[in-house]
DNA sequence: AAACATGTAATCAATTCAGTTACAAGAACA
DNA sequence: TGTTCTTGTAACTGAATTGATTACATGTTT
């Protein structure tokens, strides 16, 4: 099991938006950065645009970002590509017997304690924003 | 995406092993509580028992707790199904571009706070243990 | 009109999950 | 002993998801 790398790419996508932001980053572009097909691209381009995050114009090659880099947290990407659904990143066996004292309970002993342990995950990409990444990019760069 | 339901089946196979346990659990009467083949039961407990959790004994009805209920964590059992890969949860596209300034430097950028994400995850059941799940069940038992 | 861009649908191979069946092998007991 | 019940495992299935790929309609620019 593993998070779709939608994610990863979502944050590669508008980090390079941003440093590239001088020329236009036609989805073949961020593709060739990324290293897989511009098609994959378009379709998170289009998640992150539904969520606001970027403004793309069909036919116009560049996408801009809608605010502040400050002001897009990772949640708000991890959100926009959809990778795992709000309260649902454990599953949890369904149907347990009724009968019996474990399978009558079970489900509402541990679904907060699922809910809790997923929060805790997100809460750390609610603490960072794309600034941060673009940031510590940069200064790998300087470095070098 | 979803994290399989063998962690949620292994907490309800180990806390049904403790509530019942003046009689022996067989598979077939765990999979008759967790409504599923015994067959799954078999291969989870395999693995509960490949950890160190429980004691089985080929062809004899039953396991036996090899600790505590206090002593086995929930973060125990999510090793021991072997759900998530260590430092795995989320997947990171592999060969960005290495002559991107993005490309060179996301994957670097980005692991360690995955890592953290997971770890803050994981930490929640580092922080409970079996016995607070029986505990759980025994209380809404009582209530009703 | 030609060239280039995005948007999107369809298809594909690979992987994972959970369920199922089947059967070898161990254990208990009449 | 031999029947019966158990665990341990392997093999197979269908469903779902992922990421890659191809194709093409549509929009934009010159």
């Amino acid at each position: 099991m593993s998070i779709s790398s939608r994610f990863a790419v979502g944050i590669h996508i508008l980090a390079l938006i941003d440093l590239n932001k001088e020329t236009a980053s036609s989805s073949e572009f961020i593709a060739g950065s990324v290293n897989t097909n511009a098609a994959v691209i378009r379709k998170i381009m289009g998640m992150l645009k539904k969520a606001g995050l970027i403004e793309v114009q069909p036919g116009v090659a560049g996408a801009k970002l809608t605010r502040e880099l400050s002001e897009i947290t990772l949640f708000d990407i991890y959100k926009a590509v959809n990778v795992v659904e709000e309260n649902e990143l454990f599953s949890i066996h369904d149907k347990p017997h009724p009968d019996c004292v474990v399978g009558k309970n079970i489900q509402s002993t541990i679904e907060p304690i699922f809910m809790a342990a997923q929060s805790a995950m997100e809460k750390v990409f609610q603490n960072l924003t794309l600034e941060d990444i673009v940031k510590d990019i940069e200064a790998k760069e300087h470095i070098k």
